[in-house]
RNA sequence: GGGCUCUUAGCUCAGUUGGUUCAGAGCACCUGCCUUACAAGCAGGGGGUCGUUGGUUCGAAUCCAACAGGGCCCACCA
């Protein structure tokens, strides 16, 4: 049972009873009740006996504003969170942000810009002090905005992925891995962002199709008056080609072997070539291999000892060995180079060509396969463990499900991680460079340390701090935020403390499965790494967002609506409610204003509910024995819900869980219980139903509070002055056994005899203030002790059985018993008689399938006794329907 | 090219091990109501041969195959 504290005086009123609005006003309470939480600290979370429940959130970007993906992810977590907290859990939800090198480090360039500063005009210390400017103005909205939703992080904990503490983990964990040989520099085709001049992982390389060309391009053989025409999508980089491959069988160009090829323009002489890798169908057979712009071309160069010429700068505009095309960009030269072939009669044709070319996921820049030193970190062997929690032992689990397949086949076949980065921005790589050989640096978490193993390394005792050069990378944002379960509680520098001991592992995580690469699959691979433990337990995989056409929501498109003014408009619990409706895990939300209207329909019919409850007057006066009975389906009902709740936020079925208890407060509360119990007009109510109802809207609130958090705290204080201890934000969710389960069908039959007397009224026009009197043969069939319930809902007169149909009746059936209401004046017999006959036919072939089916003695043998029982019961029902419906009959003739 | 996944009412989606409770929910829609909590509401109602075609089975929305059409992820074909 519900233990509720309540005690009421036989005329105790409501908290608060006057002027109370006919309109629930979200706007105006919703800041009051946060501040209320937050100087109450609700959120804060310290380690106690009690079991821990942790979120970590994803970490927002620094200078990010709120989005509607944010907003739903985010009140997940705190439906979660909030759940977690009612359940008597010591809930902690440490909120932060991250530094999001690439994005922050161009939106501080393009503010320096602004005000005439260009990046390559100031050091890196005055940079990264603009940086730190900038981080601290804007730092923190994203965070104020969360509050505006509701959500209930532990505010104490904020962190920020380039604090002191989590830079300082980075690197020891840099060198931990490094000092195991995980990391290591090498020289490399990597993606090179020209617009951030960076390079890039492979998951930060978006492949887009694009609607290009393809140029047919002769080069001369040299010696003879041949051409031979190569196919490209890229013709600038002809400047950099250093061979022509062709097919060691093809037999078109058998003739040219160890002839050399004249480049265009820059009129090389480049050696012809032959490697099986060349499709002999595509294009015209023969590939022009640039060793410095193609990953595939550089290891045709590697095997074929070619030279490698690099043509752009890091701004991607050619550099000296674009010759007179030196210091313009790529795809102008792409446009000039191919009209001055033209001129030269070089250029055969073009033709339309769909290629997918790689773009900077942060910039959108085209990417540029580019060789350079850069550091790696080795990912087999740290991938296993984490492999093994999410698909042999379960430890990790995914919700969905089907992202496990997705995740699967990504970490088997994980590659190196490019974690350099050649920003300002972020943690600065911890080698130290000491020498001009390759292998004349050392790796350590400070310049002291350094020192002392470059003097080892180099056998030289006078290097000093000087002769140091710290790195000028920084490594990969995900690099830090790859350890953010573990960082924020500081579990890396102090692996014992209080902190990491008690909320590690945690439990939940909330994300969106476009960073299941980037940031899921490293975290477990770091939780196993760093802590010998999982990460989290769960993970629910959101969906994406988008407008009712199912574009992505995004600024470019304008298609988004402002998630501020969505929570001015409707209230932070509506737009809560709006979002929760239609997103199951891993479904894509489409995304439409009406459902927040929805939302906030329903908050006011909850405040409404609260409306009419608190107006009675309450009377130490007998209780109706509808009210009995009604409140005692209701706790059937409450227990039964309650009971699906729990499983759907078991299966992080958040939505379903939402829908229960807007079909149960809607539902069965206002429409029927508060209907059942409701006084008449002006009449008071007796004690012991006013008690029972407070409690179990106290019960609904609960329940209701992870959703809607703002209106349920409102109204649950409005209910009767509560002290610090007994705000609902920390109530207890409600515990009930399915005790008397039989109510419930028991009460749905007497609802569809209601339903089925107002149809009547509605059909025969007859207003409620018209009492009926409602027959019925077998009185077997009805548990009279609805009788109540039924009158007082339909509007009847009275409830009596009567041996056979009384004449100018109109008739209906719930199960196999028939109803008469009888009715003065006539009837409209005919349509009556049409009405049954049409019944009688319809069962009479129901009654012949299941028939039919019983007859085959293959079902009989085959079908499990109970299917068998179920259609035998079927059979006799229907048997016993045709008989009433053909009594009637009879009757009306 | 490889892998995954989806197709059920006008829309968004549930349908767990094939079997009364299986053809559902919410919204939208239609009809009637300004009934003294709520028109942001109340009451009533209509609507789907479960993408197509075969197969397995006593029995298929559910299992299998093929096809049609979406979506996602991965991959170096110029």
């Amino acid at each position: 049972m519900i233990i509720f504290l309540i005690s009421l005086s036989s005329k105790q009123k409501l908290y608060h009873k006057m002027s109370i609005p006919s309109k629930y006003e979200a706007q105006k309470v919703e800041n009051q009740w946060y501040k209320y939480w937050m100087d109450n600290e609700y959120f804060y979370s310290t380690p106690d006996a009690r079991e821990s429940y942790t979120i970590v959130i994803p970490p927002p970007n620094v200078t990010g504003v709120l989005h509607m993906g944010h907003m739903l992810n985010n009140t997940l977590q705190d439906v979660l969170i909030r759940k977690a907290r009612l359940m008597g859990k010591n809930a902690c939800w440490v909120p932060g942000t991250d530094h999001a090198s690439i994005a922050t480090e161009a939106k501080v360039v393009a503010r320096l810009k602004e005000r005439g500063i260009a990046k390559s005009d100031i050091s890196r210390d005055e940079f990264l002090d603009y940086a730190w400017e900038w981080k601290n103005e804007y730092g923190g909205v994203i965070l104020e905005q969360l509050k505006k939703l509701g959500c209930s992080c532990d505010w104490k904990r904020t962190k920020f992925t380039m604090d002191e503490d989590m830079s300082a983990s980075v690197i020891r964990v840099f060198v931990e891995l490094y000092n195991k040989g995980l990391i290591y520099r090498g020289y490399r085709m990597v993606n090179w962002d020209p617009e951030a001049r960076t390079t890039l992982s492979d998951e930060e390389v978006i492949y887009e199709e694009q609607q290009g060309l393809l140029y047919y391009i002769a080069y001369p053989i040299d010696g003879t008056d041949e051409r031979l025409v190569v196919a490209t999508t890229r013709p600038e980089t002809i400047l950099g080609d250093t061979a022509i491959c062709i097919h060691p069988q093809d037999e078109r160009y058998a003739h040219l072997k160890g002839k050399k090829a004249i480049v265009p323009i820059s009129n090389r002489s480049i050696p012809i070539i032959e490697d099986e890798y060349v499709d002999l169908e595509f294009g015209t057979g023969c590939l022009k291999v640039t060793p410095a712009h193609d990953e595939n071309d550089k290891a045709l160069g590697e095997k074929h000892n070619l030279e490698t010429i690099d043509i752009f700068n890091a701004d991607a505009t050619l550099n000296a060995h674009g010759l007179h095309y030196e210091g313009k960009d790529r795809f102008v030269v792409r446009d000039e180079i191919s009209k001055e072939l033209k001129g030269l009669g070089l250029l055969e044709k073009t033709e339309p060509y769909t290629n997918k070319v790689g773009t900077s996921e942060r910039t959108k820049a085209v990417i540029e396969p580019r060789l350079s030193e850069q550091w790696f970190l080795k990912m087999d062997t740290l991938a296993q463990p984490a492999i093994d929690a999410v698909l042999h032992t379960g430890e990790v689990k995914f919700f969905p499900k089907k992202f496990e397949k997705t995740y699967r086949h990504w970490m088997e076949n994980i590659r190196d991680w490019n974690i350099s980065r050649q920003l300002w921005w972020g943690q600065r790589i911890p080698a130290y460079y000491y020498g001009k050989g390759s292998q004349d640096y050392v790796v350590a978490e400070d310049a002291d340390q350094a020192l002392n193993l470059a003097r080892k390394k180099s056998e030289n005792d006078k290097l000093t701090a000087k002769n140091l050069r710290q790195d000028k990378d920084v490594l990969d944002t995900w690099f830090s935020s790859w350890l953010w379960p573990i960082s924020v509680f500081d579990g890396i520098m102090e692996p014992e403390n209080e902190d990491i001991k008690y909320y590690y592992p945690t439990s939940d995580l909330v994300t969106a499965p476009d960073i299941l690469f980037f940031w899921v699959a490293r975290m477990i691979m770091a939780g196993y790494e760093f802590k010998g433990q999982r990460p989290f337990e769960n993970i629910y995989l959101t969906g994406i967002v988008r407008d009712k056409q199912r574009r992505k929501m995004s600024k470019s498109l304008g298609n988004s609506p402002d998630a501020l003014e969505l929570i001015e408009h409707y209230g932070a619990d509506s737009v809560r409610v709006g979002l929760m409706l239609s997103s199951a895990a891993g479904n894509d939300l489409l995304f439409d204003e009406a459902l927040c209207q929805q939302g906030k329909n329903f908050a006011n019919k909850v405040w409404n509910a609260f409306r009419l409850v608190q107006g009675w007057e309450v009377e130490d006066i007998p209780q109706a024995e509808s009210a009995c009975l009604g409140l005692e389906w209701y706790r059937a009902k409450l227990a039964k819900t309650l009971s699906d709740i729990n499983d759907h936020f078991d299966k992080y079925r958040l939505s379903d869980a939402l829908m229960s208890v807007y079909k149960l407060v809607w539902d069965d509360f206002c429409s029927w219980l508060l209907e059942i119990v409701k006084p008449a007009y002006q009449q008071p109510i007796d004690k012991t139903t006013y008690k029972a109802i407070i409690e179990l809207f106290e019960a609904n609130l609960c329940i209701l509070h992870p959703f809607m958090p703002f209106l349920t705290e409102e109204i649950w204080q409005r209910i009767r002055k509560r002290n610090k201890d007994e705000a609902l934000i920390v109530s207890s969710w409600p515990t009930l056994s399915l005790n008397n389960q039989e109510l419930i069908p028991e009460f749905e039959f007497a609802t569809t005899v209601i339903s089925a007397v107002r149809n009547i009224r509605k059909k025969k026009n007859l207003a409620n203030k018209e009492a009926l009197d409602l027959l019925f043969i077998d009185k077997e069939k009805l548990d009279q002790r609805w009788d109540v319930v039924i009158k007082k809902l339909a509007y009847l007169k009275s409830i009596g059985s009567v041996a056979a149909a009384v004449e100018g009746a109109v008739t209906f059936r719930v199960k196999s018993n028939e109803y008469y209401i009888a009715l003065e004046g006539k009837l409209d017999t005919e349509a009556e008689i049409e009405k049954i006959k049409e019944e009688l036919e319809y069962t009479q072939g129901f009654l012949k399938a299941v028939e039919k089916k019983l007859a085959n003695e293959r079902f009989v043998n085959n079908a499990p006794e109970k299917v068998v029982a179920m259609e035998k019961k079927k059979a006799s029902d229907a048997l016993a329907k045709i008989e009433t419906l053909e009594k009637s009959l009879e009757s009306l003739k």
